[in-house]
DNA sequence: TTAATTAATGAACGAAGCGTTTATTAATTA
DNA sequence: TAATTAATAAACGCTTCGTTCATTAATTAA
């Protein structure tokens, strides 16, 4: 089957020009910086075809993010969750305190007045990361290194909560001198005796 | 020695006039669908005269949202940590989840890209509010309800952040049940034996 | 009273960006 | 070669921006 459609085929040359152009400005001036004009010239492709293919700038920016920022996600396993998460935490600190990362910051402040944006960067980027953390959890768990029976869900938030709440609201810094005592003060009451 | 100063006085029936069409048009159809236009419109003042006295959109929505939400912020005192984190929590959060309190979700979000934005909120909202908090552990800590030398700043981002977390980015609700579970969780470690 | 000073107004401006349309050319399959 | 779809450049009307200008209003100082 796969018949071969009708027609001039779509140039996968101007879709990757259109998400780099994206990203690019993105990275180098901020969501608030973009426009689909300046995309198109720095992408040296008609305006049209942007709109043909996206229906608005939050749509093309999005795509751009996710289509430069496909990374691994391998689990943690040295056999100690304390370490495991401090593995998972500092490199989502890192990636976040980093000028890539801080595109995904305006991301999220895109989506309080955005839906679909909201929806996006929750099923293409926390929804897989939480995954992670929640296996190296029930690993522990499995091991008998952590208690049985705990809220996972709760303690994956109050593990990744003051990151965002730092880095969104309070400006606070976020090192891994803080990353360190964030981890051990919420392990304390889930550890097992 | 308060002289008169010379010339037309401002107008504090125009002042107020544009800070209430702000702050109506903020709660009505959020930050991003204002205009300056739209206010001097809504308050029945030429734009001229807002853009004399505000540099921009941000610092006029800023002031009208603060004038607006004037409140009182007692400290409660209950004579119980967990019950006194409850009312304030509990407080902000059903705040939070009012169309007033999306307003300040929006102010954050508008943060990520405006640093003045950023610095009014965190000393107009977050920093009075967080005093509070400190207090209310310190006086626990004083009547040996909470263990000696805590880190009572990260404390108060354990408590705090899982708020704004999913209030800004998973979109999991903050209802009186997991208010209730986040404080006894966080507590755990601290309380005294 | 009148002069000086500052506030507020309404109207207009050029610059941008929005999202759309139109006519034309390019690349592909049938 | 005909049909079909993609891409382009150019233009459109619309909205908002932030500023400017001339005029009128309200106040204090001389």
């Amino acid at each position: 089957m796969m018949e071969k459609k009708l027609g001039r085929p779509r140039s996968e040359e101007t879709r990757k020009a259109i998400l780099s152009a994206a990203y690019e400005m993105l990275v180098e001036n901020g969501f608030k910086s973009i426009t689909i004009e300046g995309i198109s010239e720095r992408a040296g492709v008609s305006k049209a075809t942007i709109y043909k293919w996206w229906p608005n700038k939050a749509a093309v920016v999005l795509d751009g993010f996710f289509d430069a920022t496909v990374s691994m996600l391998g689990i943690p396993d040295t056999g100690s969750v304390k370490e495991d998460l401090f593995i998972q935490i500092s490199s989502l600190a890192s990636f976040l305190t980093s000028s890539k990362g801080k595109v995904l910051l305006e991301l999220i402040a895109e989506g309080q007045s955005d839906s679909n944006v909201a929806q996006e960067y929750r099923n293409r980027y926390f929804h897989p990361r939480r995954l992670i953390s929640k296996a190296i959890l029930e690993k522990a768990e499995a091991r008998h290194e952590l208690k049985k029976d705990l809220d996972l869900e709760l303690l994956i938030d109050l593990l990744f909560a003051p990151l965002f709440y730092r880095l969104l609201i309070t400006g606070e810094p976020v090192d891994p001198f803080f990353i360190e005592r964030l981890i051990s003060y919420v392990l304390i009451g889930s550890e097992s005796d």
